[in-house]
Formats: C-alpha cells, structure tokens, sequence
DNA sequence: CTAAAATTTAGAATAATTCTAAAAATTATT
DNA sequence: AATAATTTTTAGAATTATTCTAAATTTTAG
C-alpha cells in the first residue's frame, strides 16, 4: 500500500493509509465523500470530514482515483483508473462501469486550436 | 413565444416570459444560474434568485431546456434541444456543443434489467 | 369586481465543499 | 536522542449553489 502512494508521489501517514486500505481492496468503487467517511467510522479509523475531503482529492490529482460528476452537488471518487464509461442510475444515485469495449465511439470531431483531450466521459442515464 | 410556452404546459406568466426572450431567440446557449440573474439585470427585469431557479428549473422539467451538469457544483441549462454532445473547456468553465453525427457511437452494452435509457451524454473534456 | 388559485419573492435553511489557523505528527538536523 | 523545521490533520467557520418557507403579489375564475 505505502509503495502505491509512494508511487504516485503521496507520503503515505496514518489516514491517507487508511483510506487507501478502505478503497483499494481490489474492487472497483465509486465512493461519495460521505461513503469513505461512513466506511472510515465503521472502521474505527478516527479522522475529520477536512481529512476525508483533503485525502481524496489529493489522491485524484495524484492519479489514484479519478473524480467523476454526475450531478449538481455530489462527487463521486473511482478506483477504476482503466478507461471505461458508466450507468448512472438516477434514482439510486449510483454509477456502474461500462467496460471501454463495450461502447464503439468514432469519429470524434476536430477539436478547437490548441486544445488537447483530457478525457472522454460518456455517461448513459437509466 | 406564449405559444412556446403553453406547448409546454407552462403557464406565461410575466416573469417566466422576460426570462424565455432572454433565452431563447434562436442561438443555442448553455447558461448558468448566475448568468441569467446577469441578463435579467441587463435588461432591467425585476426578479429575484428563487425565481429564476424556479423558472429554469421548470423549463427543464417541462422539456424547454436541458440540465447539464459537468462540474461539482454548477447546472448548465442548455437552450440546443437536439440530440448532440459536448466540449467542456475546463479552465473556461464553458460547454460548447458537438453535433450529434460528429461523434459515431455503436454497439452500446445491455442494459440492466427494467431500465431504459433517459439520455446518452458524452463529453470530452480539453 | 371579488374570490380563489398560482406565482413571485426575500430571506432563512440546507448541503457540499473549502478555508483557516492551531494542534499533532512526521521528517530533518544537530 | 533531542530539537527544530516541515507537513499533515483537524474543528469549526466560511463559502457557494440551491431549496425551502411563508407572506405578498399577480393571475385566473366566477
Ligand atoms: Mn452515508
Ligand atoms: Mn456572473
Ligand atoms: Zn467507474
Ligand atoms: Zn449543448
């Protein structure tokens, strides 16, 4: 776990380490803030709401989660870093992984000068 | 425009009027809340925040524009009522639309059980 | 014209997130 | 190891977008 953070340029300390073990356990997750910080108490793991906040958004500028937002008001944090889409299901407020296999995109269109893709982000609504 | 709005189940009151001028006159937008309550000064329309929550709020229930969330935090209500996609300039905090038959999307994975697609949105972030 | 219903509004309330600045922990230096 | 410097963590305040409330105003119906 201290090599994963390492790698990525994060100083593994006692809650960045604990909430690393909470998300990377091998499954691929799509946490709210309020999710690891429930997750995090049912752990006994003594932590702040800032921490949580601060902890998470490090980890995705560092590349260890990727941000994805769906809806006015609420973040969610997901452990699936390989490329791929999602579900959202509207009425549960849940994202689920489309696989990048299973949706052909081309054609993109000519971007505007100067502009390069960060990311292409297609979300189906159900 | 009163015909626009009644198509729609939506009743012309003078403000929802004022705020539908400023919208729709026939180029596609993408404004947010703030933008509005900015045009509506402009243009010395008396109102307030809550009412322009409501009225756009309303407009897009009724089908008059389309929400549009891609950051935490702020709604885009689109005027482009047709199928099409988005750039989104992350440092501008701006939407610019793609048409729809500039992207090529098939074979779309099965859906979960009872659902039905609302919406397929892709955006390319640059 | 009057009464009923719907809309608008100011300001309070809520919710997610960020900020602040002090305490605690970690790391570097003697 | 002890001390100093740096970084992290934290509680609570602040900020921001949005919704709620309940009273005032406007619109519609009789
Ligand atoms: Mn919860
Ligand atoms: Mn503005
Ligand atoms: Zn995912
Ligand atoms: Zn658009």
């Amino acid at each position: 776990m201290d090599s994963m953070l390492n790698k990525h340029g994060i100083r593994p300390t006692k809650i960045r380490r604990a909430i690393a073990e909470l998300l990377f356990d091998g499954t691929d997750k799509h946490v709210s803030v309020d999710d690891v910080i429930d997750l995090a108490r049912a752990q006994k793991i003594k932590t702040s709401v800032a921490s949580v906040y601060n902890t998470l958004n490090q980890f995705a500028v560092a590349g260890l989660l990727r941000k994805v937002t769906v809806e006015q008001g609420r973040a969610f944090f997901d452990t699936n870093l390989s490329e791929h889409h999602h579900f959202y299901f509207e009425d549960e407020e849940r994202l689920e992984d489309i696989p990048v296999d299973a949706i052909n995109i081309s054609g993109l269109p000519k971007l505007p000068k100067g502009r390069r893709i960060k990311s292409i982000d297609v979300t189906i609504r159900i």
